[in-house]
DNA sequence: CCTTAACCTGA
DNA sequence: CAGGTTAAG
């Protein structure tokens, strides 16, 4: 397997089990998944990982160089974070962790399915999604290689009936992906135009589309736009801005909590997001940790 | 503008 | 009942 470098601090593991993309598996200990039409084959190594691809090594490496984000400068990023006390501890519980850069239609259709679901629920309809539609690929040679479906493309999916998506088990979402499918094929939504749009107007032409409210847009952009600044407020992240930054005050309302992340955590808020996330995730208990709080958030 | 129920499925 | 959204009250 070759091996890819990345600059420090980087972990695989914690990059693809944050839910941020819902089509990877572990198979014998390495992670299997598709980056657009090229199947992968990946294993951790320290700041780094090993990997196997379905096509041409030079661009599988290029590939995901560019998903995961190696080149990135890390450290750089923290640095624009707040001098936060809770933040600062997840980041150092959770070192390592990446935004991927995920294709866009990839990552809209996965948050779409992903409403009201936990996470190995999504990948389970991910899966029976790609398994019906996708083109299956072998990252290696050899018998012992995983067969790894892609995901299918907008136009496929704007083809097939909301009966037929609902074959996927994923009930009410099904005619909201399809819905979704046809605007992107059709062209009614140009994705990739939304890059060179504010976030505000990206969010908003997101939001557009039936079943993608504003946490779904956010995860969208943050997840696959390149808008670091987008900050999914789910109720996770909802939980911890209120037991650390507003003192488990109930009343808080949600919205004025967005408002407050928005400010507060700033340029790279969905990067520092992504800690906070994984931070509550791994410690449920920690709502009961003694902490300075932000004076008058 | 704020609150609440319904939407599918399966853990 | 769930890492959400929508339509109705």
């Amino acid at each position: 397997m070759p091996l890819l470098a990345s600059t420090p601090p980087f972990s695989l593991d914690l990059c693809l089990e944050s839910g941020q993309a819902f089509g990877w598996r572990k198979v014998d200990g390495a992670w299997a998944g598709a980056i657009g039409q090229t199947a992968f084959l990946l294993r951790g190594v320290p700041n780094g990982l090993e990997w196997d691809a379905s096509g041409p090594a030079g661009q599988a490496s290029m590939q995901l160089q560019h998903y995961l984000a190696l080149g990135e400068d890390h450290p750089t990023i923290v640095r624009q974070f707040p001098r936060d006390p809770f933040l600062m501890k997840a980041v150092r519980c959770c070192g390592g962790l990446r935004v991927l850069r995920q294709d866009p239609w990839e990552c809209l259709a996965g948050f779409i399915l992903s409403s009201t679901k936990q996470i190995a629920h999504i990948q389970q309809i991910w899966r029976n999604v790609a398994l019906r539609w996708g083109t299956p690929m072998k990252p290696c040679g050899g018998d012992s290689s995983p067969i790894i479906h892609s995901f299918p493309g907008p136009s496929t999916l704007a083809r097939r009936t909301e009966a037929e998506l609902r074959g996927c088990a994923m009930g009410f979402r099904a005619p909201y992906l399809l819905e979704a499918a046809r605007a992107v094929d059709g062209g009614t939504l140009n994705l990739e135009t939304l890059r060179s749009l504010s976030t505000g107007e990206a969010r908003g032409r997101l939001m557009a589309l039936h079943g993608v409210g504003r946490k779904i847009a956010d995860c969208v952009l943050l997840f696959s736009l390149g808008k670091s600044e987008a900050f999914p407020v789910d109720t996770w992240i909802l939980k911890v801005l209120r037991h650390v930054y507003f003192r488990g005050k109930r009343k808080v309302t949600a919205k004025r909590l967005v408002q407050f992340a928005a400010v507060h955590f700033g340029p790279f808020g969905g990067h520092a997001q992504q800690y906070l996330f994984h931070y509550a995730r791994m410690n449920p208990g920690f709502a009961r940790e003694k902490m300075r709080r932000i004076k008058n958030p």
